[in-house]
DNA sequence: GCATTCTAGTTTGCCATACAAACCTGTCGT
DNA sequence: ACGACAGGTTTGTATGGCAAACTAGAATGC
């Protein structure tokens, strides 16, 4: 197998995914995102946002906490270091491969 | 939505999967592989090749043509010039997100 | 003050699909 | 003739993405 093959199969399938791919670039952009403004910038629907960020926090790519912005409830987004990480490995194999 | 999450929410989803990534990209090289090159090359297995040969060619991403070296059945693959295409736009859909 | 609606998410159900194991068809060696 | 092998394909399963339905609590109408 060659180098650039090497570097596509290797790609982390967790931050492959578009979804979660839209997700991580913003996070990795502003630090810190809430629920809403991932929901309205991605165009996802809720479900599908929530389901993908519960698959990144069990990767451990991504820190959720729940808090409240006066009584209304609101949930904070942040990438940890693995996630960013992550990430940065998912660039250089992307930069390898082509 | 800002132009790189457009750019990652429309990337073919076809293309995307990595292990077809590697089929399209070794095809885009070569122009023309045998089934058993592309299995060697990126390490799949049989199953798993043929059945994402057979995703590209429904998406007339690939031509497969069933020949014979002899006597031995061999399986030639090419990208078509949507194929081709497809993968051109994947690219640029990448340095456009990245 | 009770019901309705709205906000902010989560859970559920379904369908597509990635993957590998089992299978198939023909050839070669002995 | 028969077992092993080459070259793929089909089948079965388990994962995973997606949207619809659900939940909990706050604001609003009546």
């Amino acid at each position: 197998m060659n180098q650039q093959l090497r570097a596509i199969s290797e790609l982390d399938r967790v931050i492959h995914e578009p979804g979660r791919l839209m997700i991580v670039a913003l996070l990795s952009a502003f630090k810190e995102c809430d629920f809403l403004y991932l929901l309205h910038e991605t165009e996802m629907n809720k479900g599908n946002l929530s389901s993908h960020l519960a698959r990144l926090e069990e990767a451990a790519y991504v820190e959720i906490q729940k808090t409240y912005r006066g009584k209304v409830p609101q949930t904070v987004l942040r990438l940890t270091s693995a996630g960013r990480k992550a990430f940065d490995g998912y660039r250089k194999g992307l930069k390898a491969a082509f």
